[in-house]
DNA sequence: TTTCTTTTTGCAACCGGTTGCAAAAAGAAG
DNA sequence: CTTCTTTTTGCAACCGGTTGCAAAAAGAAA
């Protein structure tokens, strides 16, 4: 049972293989100039002792460590499961590591901004359809690449961002409502601070303007979570008369809001529509079945982690903006669209 | 604008305050001789610049890099949802940092190893409840302090374990069911390999043994997946009649079949009784509504995140097993306890 | 004020690698 | 076999800090 020994360095290789430090270094360094012989003479010895450089060592003159700080507030929302899952994937595909970082504790953008940089990170990905751009852009001032995932984008953007057109989307769901008949629609968004909230909400709204017949209201939940779309829903239920259809700013926020709905014996979609936001995993679980409006978050993040990487290469690379469009997703809690009488 | 400009060092603060390298060092490392007055004039300095210590140079030297490893392969479980929340924020009030490394293209231990290695991480947290012990122990082979959290346990532990006993668990659930008056039920686990599949069969066969005039079976799902569990269930309806109810290995499991059951027009509880695993958020959603057994999730962390703390200080640590007990949380999907006549 | 202790400070080596530079070795051309 | 060119190698400085040790400064005792 070997006791705790202390890790083979570089120069034990070289020590071993009778050769100087450099030429280890070389060894595993791509790119460099070994000789065969060389090569395989360290090679050797650093199997025989069982080598790894240590990558924190290298990335002290280098300048690289390959660590991507991953920044996100968004821990309760089921979605970001495959956020996470599809983030650390691509990111160890690329050799790099993900640092993560917790914001729900809501600390401020330079807070954020120290902790990272204590650890060098090569670049930060913020994941956040919630936080405002001037987060990622305190990452950007400080000379630190950064990629806004899922965020708000800017027609004059300081730094990339990756995600949606978020009025867009708002305005497809204020459509699809419009197209099957409704003629009373609501807007339960997310927290009123969110980025994706406002702009689902302006979309959705400039949407219905154009159809002065159909009547718009609006509220905010306190949050994207369940709790938060089923105590909303109550209090819309509780305070008179609900519209004919809700487009919710979230899936998690729309199966919260039908529970609320089945628990008042309402029947779906025959008494109410809902239309969530998200296509999460669940959305399509039969007990839910909900209609809603989905995002390519492969695509988005599969995007992101290629943008990260090409600004490694070249930090001051111009800002940019990556769409992608979002697509309806029928499921079972919209009526059908009205036949027309011929 | 300021191109992103080079990172102010300990130099620079020691240049700027007119005092040597060792006087800036020791006024950011708590615990050293430095005067009342140095260290005014040291820190006065150092905002100024603007100076935040490089927390990789000093691990160089410190050989501490407060980098703990987070290893998972559960990033379908919509529990993990909460798991990371947890973790994420419980290392960082202790002033450590998680480096995540997603193995759900199972990799062997070796290279997980390997690869946390390079990074010189202080300690591992394995985050599993399919992974076998021996994972575990190959980061404590080679000398990195380790914590399996949601493990199987043993007796005679080489790696300190937290979570619960989860044989007890199955024990818990057969009893449940037998008290319940179910005279026929099955065990629905997740993968076969699972550990936490193979202990909760255990127990939960183990405790039917005590009642002949119960029949069991069993049968296992691919994964743990909402589409798992529906597509198991609806392979147990088309071969032959159900039990009267099912213990399944996890919740997310236990919703896939109750999905499937509803599709089949049967009622829950009436015709069937499900209980699950884990009472994870959904689980309480009132269109769900699982009788469910709860492992005390927040505890768990707590307790795992205290012991890597511990074992940085002493990384030879006597292992340990943590063990906190399940309870049972009654929704709606067993029936009621039969009243005894009188 | 002098002498002895205790505290504070700077020097310089070191952590584990990388890299510019020049010397050494190998190969090509004559 | 020379001479010139190209490739390979080692030396030594450096990345951004930390720390043992001894010298310097400050404080206490006489």
């Amino acid at each position: 049972m070997p006791i705790t020994s202390r890790p083979v360095t570089l120069k034990d290789v070289a020590n071993r293989a009778e050769v100087s430090t450099s030429a280890v270094s070389r060894t595993f360094t791509d790119g460099a100039s070994v000789s065969e012989k060389m090569r395989r003479k360290v090679e050797k010895a650093a199997s025989d002792l069982g080598y790894s450089p240590n990558a924190l060592a290298s990335s002290l003159t280098t300048g690289r460590t390959k660590l991507i700080g991953l920044v996100s507030n968004n821990f309760h929302n089921p979605i970001f499961l495959q956020v996470f899952d599809l983030f650390t994937r691509k990111l160890q595909d690329k050799g790099l590591r993900p640092l993560l970082m917790n914001l729900s504790d809501e600390q401020d953008a330079l807070t954020a901004v120290r902790r990272l940089q204590k650890y060098s990170v090569d670049g930060v990905i913020v994941a956040s359809s919630t936080l405002p751009p001037e987060f990622s852009k305190a990452f950007h001032d400080a000379g630190v690449p950064v990629v806004n995932s899922f965020g708000r984008f800017s027609t004059t953007p300081e730094v990339h961002v990756v995600g949606v057109d978020n009025s867009e989307c708002g305005r497809m769901a204020g459509r699809e409502l419009v197209t099957r008949g409704y003629t009373s629609v609501g807007f339960m968004g997310g927290p009123e601070t969110a980025t994706s909230t406002q702009d689902r909400f302006r979309g959705f709204s400039q949407e219905l303007a154009k159809h002065p017949d159909v009547s718009q209201c609006h509220s905010f939940a306190t949050d994207y979570s369940f709790d938060a779309g089923r105590v909303e829903m109550q209090r819309l239920m509780a305070n008179g008369p609900l519209a004919d259809a809700y487009f919710c700013g979230d899936d998690v926020l729309s199966i919260g809001a039908l529970s609320a709905l089945a628990d008042a014996g309402l029947n779906i979609p025959r008494d109410i529509g809902i239309i969530g936001f998200n296509d999460m995993e669940m959305a399509r679980w039969e007990n839910i079945n909900l209609t809603t409006i989905g995002q390519p978050i492969e695509q988005i993040i599969h995007s992101s982690v290629e943008l990260i990487v090409a600004m490694l290469d070249d930090p001051n690379r111009y800002p940019e903006v990556r769409l992608f469009p979002c697509r309806m997703v029928e499921r079972g809690t919209l009526r059908a669209v009205p036949t027309t009488e011929t």
